[in-house]
DNA sequence: CGACTTTAGCAACGCTGTTTCCTTAGGCAT
DNA sequence: ATGCCTAAGGAAACAGCGTTGCTAAAGTCG
């Protein structure tokens, strides 16, 4: 048996999760603000309110004397109440950061790693870096878990490494009971992207409905979040926008097949020629506009943030010359602001996202 | 004010639109299977189930006698006890369809338009055809609504056509309220490709997660489904996957592109070529897997059914040699079971699946 | 000082699914 | 025929959710 149905538990995680959601954009708020957006009635907002402050992570903060009648109560979000930790493995370094409830990045920490590393020595590391940030501020009992990105394929909902292109000791890890057992926290694995758009979107809140994330780094790949949430396909393995063919007639990629974006974007950049590798990287964007209707895009990756004026002025031209014109079908593309943190960042908000973001129902 | 926030009419809606999915899938169930299957305490189907029975979307259906113990009571589907339309507009016809709650199609028909027709030409058709499909069925109190299904740009939220490339009396249509007026039920507008693939995702329950439906038939879209619901995008205008650019120094699109996977797909059909038509959409589906990694391929539309098995065999042949070779990676591929009608009745499905299937929550 | 406005809070309420306990219906062994 | 066992159905009490209705508090304004 295997809860699909909503009862009373998930009304209540629902309806907590956003108020958190709003607390998380407004920071400061009245009941009267919770009650109009969310069209509970002030009634079921203080009891939903009284909930979160005995939980610590909203508290009172004064009131607002209104210019006539009784003084409001003022709410903040406590962004120390509660920590997250994120992990971005890459096939160098591994980054860590730690990330409070407001979505800031607190910590972050780059380690190099052993050629050809494995997941023991993955996690040693990881584990002196945990133990780094302990000694550095007090997390008792406020942890709430970590989220470690990297690259696919894995499979996001078993906590396992698939395998990746040219690691020898990944194939059919399952890194996050791995990790769980070493680090004594809850902890999420998946895909860089995935985790990099999530940072984004934790960070905007509820109004972005439908957003990429456009990774350049050692390889193309793009994040996707759609319909408010992350979108990782059937296998958990969406976002391989670096594989998507763009010249039938291209250069053999790596992955078999010819003119894949990825392919084609390095050829340029390892050419010199950064504009044309933008420029390329903007129809390949574009090509993503056009199937999924993005309102936001945000670049990101090493080498991307490496000439991120080139990249943003590139793709933003691509879209406007690109895209069919019509005035309602508005874009709005920008660097992340969270730089080389983002998939770290983003890894350690899922963890937050999964325990105080708005909870979903099991598939039948 | 605007409701974003869960409470028991959801919580109600929500359980009963999962026992209606499972109703579809099973036809004939017990209570016990429900319960299973949901999560729910046998009581609390026994309370949904006599909702739906005095709704009368479903019926006791006699009783099954296990070895031992007390006969169960067995229930089914009624799907005679609610039905939608369905119009499929085309740039030269309409065609509409009736189905009931199984999502069965009862009644199709084409009807010709006249060149260049106008809203109130096409209303007026559809007028016609409606009132046939009373005379030779008693929907007295069980039509649920009017789905159209055309090509976009469309606005889906506000049921208007922002205007379609060369059809001059389309701009700024508000459609659906139009239809309202005119037809006196209920109407939903939704791009053609949209509607087809929530026919798939209707009739085949709630299995399908994550399924594109590829329409060839004056161009080139694909209507998504994703993580269990449409995806419209941002601006409901997702699925212009024809004017995905695949050869970057490709002919020159209508969209002004060059390269578009749609102008040289057709530049092959044109020439006679189908073989290397469906070449080219199989590049262009592999893409979409690499992007969004979908395990359900639908084929559909006029132009690519005419030849179905050169099309479903060059998309299996490009998924086996394209995707990257993985035991897990499976992408199941076919024809549309509902041949031409598909996009019809996926317009009325999406009337039916508004009032019974599994309710959203509005955005923040 | 009283009327009015805005906000907050208490208590009762209606509705949800849950839990507990009992009844019903049939098969099977005695 | 009788008693026992098993599985399914049902009634009632229960807990928890947001809602409704009313009262109180805190301030301004006339």
């Amino acid at each position: 048996m295997h809860r699909t149905a909503a009862d009373l538990t998930f009304l209540r995680g629902y309806n907590e999760a956003l108020v958190m959601a709003l607390a998380r954009t407004w920071r400061t708020f009245e009941r009267g603000d919770v009650s109009e957006a969310t069209g509970l009635t002030p009634q079921a907002v203080s009891k939903v309110l009284a909930r979160l402050v005995e939980e610590g992570v909203i508290a009172p903060a004064g009131v607002r004397r209104p210019a006539i009648g009784k003084p409001a109560g003022v709410y903040e979000l406590v962004p120390g109440s509660r920590y997250a930790i994120g992990a971005h493995v890459s096939r160098r370094t591994v980054r860590l950061v730690l990330t409070d409830l407001a979505g800031r990045v607190i910590q972050s920490a780059v380690s190099p790693l052993p050629p050809d590393f494995n997941p023991a020595q993955l996690l040693d590391r990881m584990a002196e870096m945990i133990t780094d940030v302990h000694t550095r501020h007090d997390l008792a009992g406020k942890l709430t878990g970590i989220g470690i990105g990297m690259i696919g394929p894995l499979d996001h909902a078993a906590g396992t490494v698939r395998g990746a292109h040219r690691m020898r000791h990944w194939h059919d890890v399952p890194l996050a009971e791995f990790a769980e057992e070493v680090l004594g926290l809850p902890v999420l694995v998946d895909k860089d992207v995935t985790a990099g758009v999530t940072a984004e979107a934790w960070r905007r809140g509820p109004a972005l409905r439908d957003a990429a994330l456009i990774m350049v780094e050692s390889g193309v790949g793009a994040g996707l979040w759609l319909g408010g949430a992350t979108h990782r396909g059937s296998h958990t393995n969406a976002g391989e926008f670096g594989h998507t063919v763009v010249a039938l007639d291209g250069p053999q990629c790596a992955c078999g097949r010819h003119g894949c974006l990825e392919a084609v974007h390095d050829g340029a950049a390892e050419a010199g020629d950064i504009h044309r590798a933008a420029e390329v990287l903007g129809v390949g964007v574009v090509n993503l506009l056009q199937t999924l209707d993005l309102a936001h895009v945000v670049l990101a990756g090493a080498d991307l943030l490496r000439h991120g004026k080139v990249y943003l002025d590139a793709v933003t031209e691509a879209i406007r010359t690109q895209v069919p014109r019509a005035d309602w079908l508005t874009v709005e593309v920008t660097l992340t602001s969270l730089g080389e943190d983002v998939i770290a960042a983003g890894a350690a908000m899922q963890v937050l996202d999964a325990r105080y973001g708005i909870p979903g129902l099991a598939p039948l």
